[in-house]
DNA sequence: TCAAAAGTGTTTCACTTACACCCATGA
DNA sequence: TCATGGGTGTAAGTGAAACACTTTTGA
């Protein structure tokens, strides 16, 4: 095996979600430019580069195309069907990434993303090659993930109104929360933090405090045996 | 893009378990025949051929390599850091797969299996590549995934006595259960019926009742949004 | 002073945990 | 009849679910 060359090209995709309040969790797709599937809506990725891991390809791909930088990454699933890219073999290892509010916001700002818009999970157009499959499978593990690992965190701001938290779920889960028990259930876990500050009512209602989660102690907690579920 | 050809090589590994009362779990390794790592054990895999899906790679290689047949098999991780092959570049695609314990057996009679060999989880050998890492994901996610999906009665003969499912979930979770309550909790999904056989005891004790997964049963409580957990 | 949203106390109920005892078999 | 492993009943403890009430703000 002298270096041989092989028939199957590698690329990677990355499945970026988003969160406001308006429009629910969100997706990060691009406009195709070139055929095959020209115009359509795409999931951003492309070719892993000969000597750059995995990993690295994914943040490349997703700032060349985007301009997003995601704060949480983990691996998908690898899609390989020998049909799924007309032109020729094309293994896909699909990452899932999450970005704060704030980045959520910056997209339109940014000039790298002309052809890149967010899309509410709700209302998502035709996808270009098996992106609509990868998509379901990511919008599966973010339903479940969010129910056993304290992901929803990575995509509010850094500081947040507990009915935040409270909205975020009821969006992903499709079950309505009991407000009460959800709070008491949350804060028993002991990895949220008040910060002092008051959210300035938008309209009406009580002012809210601002939570924040606190990483390190949750760390603790997980080297403690502890165990996170909704 | 006209079928161009890439530097990077797409290849498949199957990490796959057995169990039997003996031995507790154990992984099923061949012993390389050719540099680099010869005669190292190593995790049984290979390339995947241009038309074939990935899934059938690993079921290809499996049964050329060792002439097991598995009765689950999933996705388990894709490994591609730059400098896993000292040779050139390769990803891997990891699949997690279970045999029965009559499955287990076998290995022994196969002529094709003549540098295949079962290693219990707790004795390992070292490995070529990053096989150790491999593994050790491998054993994460069973350790894990036996919480929260029956896949334990894939590692067992079809119909068993119940003090081999708590022997084998005693092996893999650390902490010891409680006979009664355990019993308690499987019971109570009711997925499990007894099959009016007893098995005759071995030696000693008195004689258990033989006990067979229920598949279909199974799949309906699912569907009824039933959630299994140890 | 009213509507809206935030914040909190308490009872009920179900399930887990812990413990103890009985049963069937071979030696 | 004894040792061994299989099979089962039940009380106590823990935590989730349900519900109702109070507080703080803007209009």
């Amino acid at each position: 095996m002298q270096n041989q060359l092989s028939h199957i090209k590698v690329a990677v995709d990355a499945i970026v979600f988003g969160y406001s309040k308006q429009d629910g969790v969100s997706v990060l797709l691009i406009q195709r430019k070139y055929p095959p599937f020209k115009n359509s809506w795409a999931i951003p990725g492309g070719f892993v580069l000969e000597h750059e891991s995995l990993e690295t390809a994914v943040k490349r791909e997703l700032e060349e195309e985007t301009g997003i930088t995601v704060n949480y990454l983990e691996q998908l699933y690898t899609f390989g069907e020998p049909e799924r890219d007309p032109r020729q073999r094309v293994i896909a290892i699909a990452y899932f990434g999450l970005v704060k509010a704030s980045m959520y916001q910056e997209l339109k700002a940014s000039t790298d993303a002309e052809n890149a818009q967010w899309f509410s999970i709700k209302k998502l157009p035709p996808l270009a090659f098996d992106h609509k499959q990868i998509l379901q499978a990511a919008i599966a593990r973010l339903r479940s993930k969010i129910r056993y690992q304290p992901i929803g965190f990575e995509l509010l701001d850094k500081k947040f109104p507990f009915s935040d938290l409270e909205k975020l779920y009821t969006a992903l889960l499709d079950k309505d929360i009991n407000r009460r028990n959800f709070s008491k259930k949350i804060l028993s876990f002991d990895f949220l933090e008040e910060t002092g500050e008051v959210s300035k009512p938008d309209g009406k209602g009580r002012p809210s405090k601002m939570y924040q989660f606190n990483q390190k102690r949750y760390r603790e907690l997980l080297k403690e045996g502890f165990h996170f579920e909704i």
